[in-house]
DNA sequence: ATCCCTGCAAAGGGTTTGCAGACGC
DNA sequence: GCGTCTGCAAACCCTTTGCAGGGAT
């Protein structure tokens, strides 16, 4: 399951800095290490409260500012599920991949598929467009019983 | 081009109005007459100004509810184009399509294309899944050289 | 007459910005 | 030591909410 290593990560990271001369904070790192241990879709302030209990004091612009530069550099992917509010995972080691919603429990899937790119080659040539990423989602409801998420909807 | 007509999207928000038991304010009228009248995505902000426009007297509160309304029987669609902002689109008569956003000028180019739902029906079926809607985005650069919109660009 | 809907303005939530001090280089 | 990055808090933008008055039924 885990196909990446975080010295792997931290040296792309690393060069990524050098490349763009920027500084090598530790802030910089310690926000990447967080984000590589979760394995979650989460929000930036997800993220402030997760780096808040491990004492460090690392305030919301730099949170900002470093998943910028993290998903300048493909570490991290950057989403939103129609709801205003974005979402990040980290990327590097897993298969790209869309997502699935679920309207009543919030619950995200993920899945690939192939024709996508079967898609987004139509569209390039057809309409003279270099295309850098797309996001697709199905929004919907899933069909579990047992889902607990189901409890929320009023 | 013009594939409805006012009075037949006009009479289904009626029979809409009527099965919710809501009011047929000439607010609600007047949004959707605003809204039928353009031909681009729009944000709330831009019929709030459309409409003071008009000498008419509407507030945000009352196109916030109206659009919710227009959503929900589907005569306005709603759109995320990555920036934590909504923009909105009439819908009735026109086919469903997808997106694709330049980076340089956000210029909003729509396409269809079949495949996306042999996608969705795989999805459903393996996921145990009802799609309600879907949203397809790609993101890249225009390569129109005459583009006015690319001065924008830093 | 009821009570839903409206306009207005304030509050809310997520994100960005401005600034003074800290620290990587 | 220079100049960027940080923490903090205020500002910002879009959207939602509370409330009192107005209009649809």
């Amino acid at each position: 399951m885990k196909i990446y290593n975080l010295d792997k990560v931290k040296s792309i990271f690393n060069r990524y800095l050098e490349d763009k001369k920027l500084r090598k904070t530790n802030e910089r790192y310690i926000i990447l290490e967080d984000i590589y241990n979760r394995n979650d879709h989460f929000d930036a302030d997800d993220l402030f409260i997760s780096l808040k209990s491990r004492s460090t004091r690392i305030s919301r612009a730099t949170i900002y500012n470093t998943l910028d530069l993290l998903v300048d550099c493909n570490l991290v992917s950057r989403h939103q599920f129609g709801k205003n509010k974005t979402v990040y995972e980290r990327s590097y080691g897993f298969a790209q991949h869309d997502h699935l919603i679920c309207y009543e429990c919030d619950k995200v899937l993920e899945f690939c598929d192939p024709r996508i790119h079967n898609i987004q080659n139509m569209v390039e040539e057809i309409f003279g467009f270099n295309v850098v990423k797309h996001s697709l989602n199905f929004y919907g409801v899933c069909t579990d019983q047992q889902c607990e998420g189901k409890k929320k909807v009023e």
